[in-house]
DNA sequence: TAGATTCGTGCAATCGATTACAAATAGAAA
DNA sequence: TTTCTATTTGTAATCGATTGCACGAATCTA
């Protein structure tokens, strides 16, 4: 029934050695073109396909990495995986996909699953609840590549793959002073992640540098969603000393505020401005479109896998390589006053 | 500097055989108490990973599937994607992304590359050029169970999983009806795909079941992006006989029809309704929330992981399994007059 | 024609894990 | 003490492909 050819049946059928079929097949120089064209007619003919497992074994590389993300089905995730497999899939590599759903345990897991499988690499965005480090050292330990995009622990021996959040919070805040806003706040992310935290400081930084001074009714730490935005909104509302814009380090919270915004009469961007982070789908699709800070997904996906194929290149040259990607503001109807 | 540990070497370290090593790491009875404990002891203590190549070689079993979609960054196919993972991690599956692009040829080559990969099992949407069906039938000549989802072909033994597009369209233009409206126009994707075929005909029925009559003018074949929604208005726009509804097969064109309505100051939902089709996440988040027909992509995974997971439960057992999820309708502001 | 090259092919080991079969050791029964 | 059985362990083949080494034949040189 199922009838997968090998090499043994190759040379069977022709009467000689697998040896001599594999060198056919491999573009082996000491073999006759005699044999070599007959071996490749009678491969195709049997509808011969590599066991890509037995060379994996026998050479020690698979051909594979595995890429671990906390969802598959977020936009920039799957957009960063969509950047991966352009540069490695040409190359032969394969892609396996691996869900941390932001749990610690289960990037554990995974990290193990993909050792076990044999992979040439890892690249991963580090789970948010992740604070041991063994695991990544084992990872090294068995000399496997390790790549952190997006999100990332420092470690010795690691490359990184990373936007500059500093500058996404700083040029968006910038933006929002030059189209007139003088009360700026910010919606942030969990600040003991490092991507939020310096996206606060590029806000801060601005500020500090066109001269306003940050009030701290004015920064809300939440969680990553739209009703966290609304709460945000209801909190300021109550303020004497009310903000007149808003720089969020997510869109889902800028998409609250706004909401919320308008619930209040507040008219956007006339009396109140905002700019959210990541450039989700959504925000350019709104009639109200969302300025964002786009991190170019795509491209970040394509420098993690290039990273990675200059570290198999020289397995002997320990090369620790930290890319730093510029974000683009995407300026739109949320925060265009001119 | 790569220390990976095999069996040998845990052998090695206690003096026995790797047999017995085996055998004491997978619970094999015959083996005493006592080597089994020293045995999982060090084997831990020297980091031991069971090399998973090794063994699918051996066994003939990869404990991996291949999954084809035509982009891992359509939100519609990376939560097919995470339903297929959340099914087969447990087991202990993993999974390996391809990316067509919609072309055949990388189709073609996509199950080649698998097929050497030596994967269990191949869950695929057929891109949307793919007219031969050879590559499909390898597929199933070498054993390897095939499950289509979402976008089918019609081979004997394959199984699919797909949502009843018939269902959904007939539904979207019952609503629609429902609302009052009664010149409702239909923007359909090729229809030489099956999907969109199928929608049309819903839409049809539901016209003729509650008197309508289709006007030709009002059915219109284009691409699946928000500018051919644009140009889609403009040709309604210049018809003496203008259509009071729309139910798009995409939400991207049910999209581009609001903004050129809009542009033309007609009022939705009051004056003209639209449902779109895939429930994208953007149709949420606008303003003008937009109806669209959802089509669980995430229950659409389990269900095709199930499928397969069945067809290798027994395997001498020829079972071909035809799924049709029923599409669930979302009703928003968009086609909301009450 | 004898000896030296070259060329093409076969032999056998290897990658790491599993497993039927054989062998060795233990303990029990007579 | 001898024989038999039960328990544990070892031996070796296997999965499919690659590759260093050796061997035979063909070709070339003198």
């Amino acid at each position: 029934m199922s009838e997968k050819t090998t090499i043994y049946d190759i040379a069977k059928a022709l009467n000689i050695t697998a040896a001599t079929v594999s060198r056919a097949l491999n573009n082996n120089p000491k073999i006759s073109q005699a044999t070599k064209k007959l071996v490749l007619e009678t491969a195709a003919k049997m509808n011969y396909k590599q066991n890509k497992l037995a060379l994996a074994l026998k050479s020690g590389r698979s051909n594979t990495v595995g890429v671990i993300v906390p969802y598959i089905d977020r936009n920039f995730f799957s957009s960063i995986i969509r950047g991966i497999e352009e540069e490695l899939y040409p190359l032969g590599y394969h892609v396996i996909i691996c869900q941390t759903h932001e749990e610690e345990g289960t990037e554990i897991d995974n990290i193990n699953a993909l050792l076990n499988a044999q992979v040439d690499g890892i690249l991963m965005s580090v789970s948010k609840h992740t604070t041991q480090l063994d695991h990544f050292d084992h990872v090294l330990k068995k000399g496997v590549p390790l790549v952190f995009f997006d999100r990332k622990k420092d470690i010795k021996g690691v490359s990184t793959v990373t936007i500059d959040d500093f500058e996404g919070g700083y040029t968006a805040t910038k933006h929002l002073i030059e189209q007139g806003c003088k009360r700026i706040a910010h919606l942030s992310g969990d600040r003991s992640l490092e991507i939020y935290k310096h996206r606060y400081e590029g806000y801060k930084k601005a500020l500090e540098d066109f001269g306003l001074k940050v009030n701290k009714d004015h920064v809300v730490q939440c969680k990553n969603d739209i009703a966290a935005g609304h709460k945000a909104i209801d909190k300021f509302m109550k303020l004497d000393h009310r903000p007149d814009a808003i720089f969020s380090s997510s869109d889902f919270l800028a998409l609250g505020a706004i909401q919320q915004l308008k619930k209040n009469g507040i008219k956007i961007p006339e009396e109140f401005c905002v700019v959210g982070f990541s450039n989700e789908p959504f925000t350019k699709f709104m009639e109200l479109s969302i300025s964002s800070v786009d991190q170019s997904p795509v491209l970040m996906g394509n420098t993690a896998a290039k990273v990675f194929l200059e570290q198999v290149k020289d397995s002997n040259v320990k090369i620790e390589k930290k890319v730093v990607l510029s974000p683009k503001l995407k300026i739109r109807k949320s925060s265009s006053r001119s």
